[in-house]
DNA sequence: CATGAATGAGTTTTCATTCAT
DNA sequence: TATGAATGAAAACTCATTCAT
């Protein structure tokens, strides 16, 4: 609407860094950290401006306004996450190992970008609305799904899968499976006095993933 | 800035229904959604005297300010949790139907107590501070496992469950399943679209999550 | 959309002038002179307030934002206008005693309300967008034009007017010939050195209108 | 503030076209256009380089600030009209002739240059200060009145005129019957759904414009 | 018991302007 | 010559809170 949102995003040498896309990426880093503490409505762009280190002003620079940061802070965490799972080459390993190797980056995911939790659980406390607005969004429905279910359909052409088994089943146990011990590790923490980030059951639960993967989606035979 | 509001006047005689109390009632109940879905510093007490019909005035009236709002939420949600702790009678069942009780229990807690559960994340999202300061803060503490322990125990004895899976195993995998479909269900919807509270789903997760907690404590070859 | 644009207009019992109304008035006003000084972009908000001898807030209290405080500053100009047309007594004159009863009181009223015409002005440089979104801009839609008609259908019946002259016709002859000498007072002052606004061009003026409008309607015959 | 900004190559050796020239040229129509429409506080110096097809910080590059652009374009406006001036060669028509040929020219100026009127009203609204730092100020002084005055006298010697007419009202009908239809086109469509500038009420208003004329000046009997 | 009026402090947003290349 | 990046100052707008009745 006014003067440049999109900052003529010149592709840069890529010799030097440009500093124009560090600062907006300082900006969507200190925003993702932001929203993810304090919700949407919570956020303040002033804090956001100075963890990033600059104006304030700038944020309206590279992105018009509050609602179009967060949208692209949102954009860039979805995008981070879906990317983190494409150097897996999962079409290479047996189906059981690929689906390990998926919940393995996905449970690492949660626990090392426990922002990422935070943010999609204020945007679900506030009905996932702002969400839907992502321009990219159609970019990344399937992202999740589909190589899920290239594996289950080879498991089940192999004899080791179950059929029956939907990609939406295994996607939902793997992110319950991460997400929970990162949303609600302050929870229980203060509540039952169990660290769920400890070392200890953090070993623990990802094997329970594994486990629990396998008796989700191996027929019984298969030990 | 708050130190403690007292109400003109507070609990009355309680032979009439007391409108009073009807509107004091109606504001915690609006502020405890307002507070669920936005967070402390992203719920507005306009939206919360809106929603129960008075002016915002009021809120001051029988609250004093924004904080202490938020504290009889708090304290109140605590307290509807509680009184809602119902017996399930666990010993007279087998132990696999007596966890199976449990977590259709919990799967259900999950479903109808969304506000509850969104208050205590954002309240640790925040730091937690808030809590500390409700008096009744410790019920829960033990409540969960307990009774968990008991079943395990009693499985192992009889032979039916694997010895090593601990209460807090079989927890955190009933939590998990059961919160999950709730804390995520407008980004699935939004992004995925999938409805993870819809009848088809929640009967599918539910059953998945019994099959999955006997995947867990049973020994292989119990059917 | 949040508190009460509409300050519960308490039909107050008109003993007491209603303060509250009074604020009211006293902001459009302020408002009037600053839009019609300085056009809608232009306009400052703080000075209306400071004019109006109350915090900037207070224009958020009563009207909501700034484009609803211009619309409300808007809607009362016409209204007035409109109201100060109604006590005439038209249909009891002449058919030409009333046209110039008419053209007098609109001489008068914009030289009495000089900002109205600036106001006017300032909306029509802009495309008169905002004008169009006035809520009871359709009662003040004919108001202008419907008495002119009657005053025409009887000179006309009464053979004094000429037929074929339209409502549109005359209105705009009297506007126009008494906004004009308001409109570019200004003007003709630094560029001509003519004093459109003193005593002797306004008697000069008010004499030619009335004159100008009998040559448009009048038959020829009539003195 | 803006003491004059001299741009570091000002004439070019005019051998070719001069893109700069052009730039230039092209900011001052889009800065006459927003001027005229919001006035100095309303107009925006991002939607003049928009307008204009180039980096809003052109318009330091060429003007230096703000004051400077707006002197900027009411100079070159003054300039322009004084280009325009052609003659009518008054002295060889008929009086009643040559008065309506200069309405028709009147009538005609201000529907084409409506945005220099705008530019001179906002100018008066706001104190008209600026306008005096022009230096080409003078030009229309008398250019309207004299012309009018000779035919005028012509028009009383042969008899057709009445006399006591002055320069002036005529002047002022004319001027009031060409630009108010002009000045308040944007309203009179919003409010009454009258299209001023539409061909079926051109052609009326001049044609009222003329036997108004006729009316004013010639003596009764003159058909 | 209840409410409308009023507001200061802060938050978002806009705008003219300067910097560096 | 031209432009993208960056910004301080000011404007619009919001929110919890108090006043007076």
């Amino acid at each position: 609407m006014s003067e440049q949102h999109i900052p003529t995003k010149v592709p840069s040498t890529a010799l030097e860094p440009d500093a124009s896309a560090d600062m907006r990426q300082a900006l969507l880093d200190a925003g993702k950290t932001e929203f993810a503490n304090y919700g949407y409505d919570g956020a303040r762009l002033e804090r956001i401006a100075a963890k990033a280190g600059c104006a304030k002003r700038m944020l309206y620079y590279y992105f018009g306004n509050k609602k179009d940061v967060y949208l692209a802070v949102i954009e860039q965490s979805y995008r981070d996450i879906r990317a983190s799972e494409e150097q897996l080459n999962l079409d290479a390993l047996e189906p059981l190992q690929a689906l390990h190797s998926l919940a393995k980056k996905s449970f690492d995911y949660h626990e090392h970008n426990q922002e990422f939790t935070r943010l999609v659980l204020q945007e679900n406390f506030q009905g996932g609305e702002m969400i839907g607005q992502v321009s990219t969004t159609e970019l990344l429905r399937n992202a999740a799904l589909e190589p899920l279910e290239r594996i289950l359909q080879r498991g089940v052409a192999q004899g080791v899968f179950k059929a029956g088994v939907t990609a939406v089943d295994v996607h939902y146990l793997i992110s319950a499976l991460s997400s929970f011990r990162v949303d609600h590790a302050a929870t229980w923490h203060s509540l039952l006095q169990v660290d769920l980030l400890g070392a200890a059951l953090r070993e623990r639960h990802q094997q329970l993933l594994l486990e629990q993967i396998k008796a989700l989606v191996c027929v019984p035979s298969v030990k």
